[in-house]
DNA sequence: TTGTGTTTTATTGCCTCC
DNA sequence: GGAGGCAATAAAACACAA
């Protein structure tokens, strides 16, 4: 107690250590605490409180994180929408609601159909904070999985906020449970009849909304009510093709469109490559030099989570120097222009995928930093993110002016790799 | 330099699970 | 009942504006 009275302020070496291992793994076991104790001179003691209060800067932040959405998502008018039953009171106080106030068909007419599966699901995750951010440069094999949120991120591909319906419904259509995993991690957690209807009906819900697509019409009868069996020759009719045409052209993302089946091919391969990208990053933000061969300064923790940004980056160059090479298989004409400046969203597959909705309304990632930012409503958080947007700003630029030669080699890494995985 | 706000660390009590 | 985790709290350390 005498020598604790005083409290220690861990070193930087012993705080990356720790970070690098929470971001592997939140839940370290007796053994895992006992060794770190060791390496970093601490007692075991102290590594569980960290890791503990670890755990619980994440959550905090997640709750911030959700709360500050929550209302921007208001502000511009669209109902929360997250499978999570969560909406907010005028207060902006998060809570959840009994689901006979949010009727589906308001809010598909508020525009979730149209919007609400926007980047702002998509990236839902996407801390720009920096514990978040560092997340997402590890594979997290821990129970929680979370987030960071994540994300939690791209690398993870196991997004706490990410509410495909896809993952919720299987081949022949029939509905699985909602991941409940990351239902959790959004540091809500209802009970009863509420989490019944908030996390399974309405990930439901949402999940035949988006497979009806427009069928889905606000003078339709209830989602729950049967129906007489449907003749063969019932869809049949062109009319119905044709209207089918119309709005896949519109919305080629959609899980019945025609080229859906190609989107989807994709997209268990971008998954690898995702992942694989996410590493040849964490890679690169450790052993790439920039133009000026100044050795890269940032593969401690923090940087090699940015370095998934980077990482996208990277496929940027990629689809840059060769723009018909990415956004061509994906039979998406995404402007070039626009994939540099939005190369984020743009190089994530996921988003690729979604293209038209991500034009549609600007990323949710980028949002959250400008209002962290412009709000200045977490003094400190702001200065020090402040802080480290100006440095990972200034790594940018570095970036982008690097050596050409170095992003090819990357760039043929990458194809090597994907061919493999292939 | 000082006051104030924020972050980090340590402690404690309660709860859940085995 | 013990172990581990969570949440609340206190206080030191830190950052920053006036």
């Amino acid at each position: 107690m005498e020598k604790n009275k005083k409290r220690r302020l861990k070193t930087p070496a012993q705080l990356k250590a720790l970070e690098d291992f929470y971001n592997d793994n939140k839940y370290p076991t007796e053994e895992m605490k006992s060794e770190l104790a060791d390496e970093l001179e601490l007692t075991e003691k102290q590594i569980s409180g960290w890791f503990c209060h670890r755990r619980l800067k994440d959550k905090k932040m997640l709750n911030d994180e959700v709360c500050a959405n929550g209302r921007q998502d208001r502000s511009s008018g669209v109902i929360q929408d997250r499978g999570s039953g969560l909406v907010q009171d005028s207060c902006g106080s998060t809570k959840h609601v009994h689901y006979r106030y949010l009727d589906p068909k308001e809010v598909e007419s508020h525009g979730l159909y149209n919007h609400g599966f926007s980047a702002a699901d998509i990236t839902y995750g996407h801390k720009n904070h920096r514990y978040a951010e560092n997340d997402s440069a590890t594979d997290n094999t821990s129970s929680e999985s979370s987030s960071s949120l994540q994300d939690r991120l791209l690398c993870q591909g196991q997004d706490p906020y990410d509410m495909e319906p896809s993952s919720h419904v299987t081949p022949n259509g029939s509905l699985l449970p909602p991941n409940t995993k990351g239902a959790n991690n959004m540091g809500h957690k209802p009970s009863g009849y509420l989490k019944v209807k908030g996390e399974i009906e309405h990930a439901a819900i949402t999940a035949v909304k988006k497979q009806l697509g427009k069928h889905y019409r606000e003078d339709g009868p209830l989602l729950s009510v049967e129906f007489d069996t449907i003749p063969p020759e019932a869809f049949e009719c062109q009319i119905a093709d044709l209207a089918n045409e119309a709005y896949y052209a519109a919305n080629p993302a959609l899980p019945n469109s025609p080229e859906v089946s190609a989107v989807k091919k994709q997209s268990s391969l971008s998954s690898r490559y995702d992942s694989y990208f996410t590493k040849i990053s964490s890679q690169d933000s450790q052993m790439v030099r920039d133009s000026t061969g100044e050795a890269s300064a940032y593969n401690n923790t923090k940087n090699c989570r940015k370095g998934t940004k980077h990482g996208f980056d990277g496929t940027r160059y990629d689809s840059g120097s060769n723009p018909s090479d990415h956004y061509e298989e994906n039979n998406l004409v995404v402007n070039q222009t626009d994939s540099l400046l939005h190369g984020y969203e743009n190089s994530n597959l996921k988003n690729v995928q979604r293209g038209e909705y991500v034009k549609s309304k600007p990323s949710n990632s980028v949002h959250k930093s400008q209002v962290y930012l412009d709000t200045g409503e977490r003094r400190g958080l702001n200065k020090r993110m402040a802080k480290e947007e100006k440095f990972d700003g200034d790594r940018k630029i570095k970036k982008q002016y690097r050596d050409p030669d170095e992003v090819r080699v990357l760039t043929n890494e990458m194809t090597v790799c994907c061919r493999d995985a292939i």
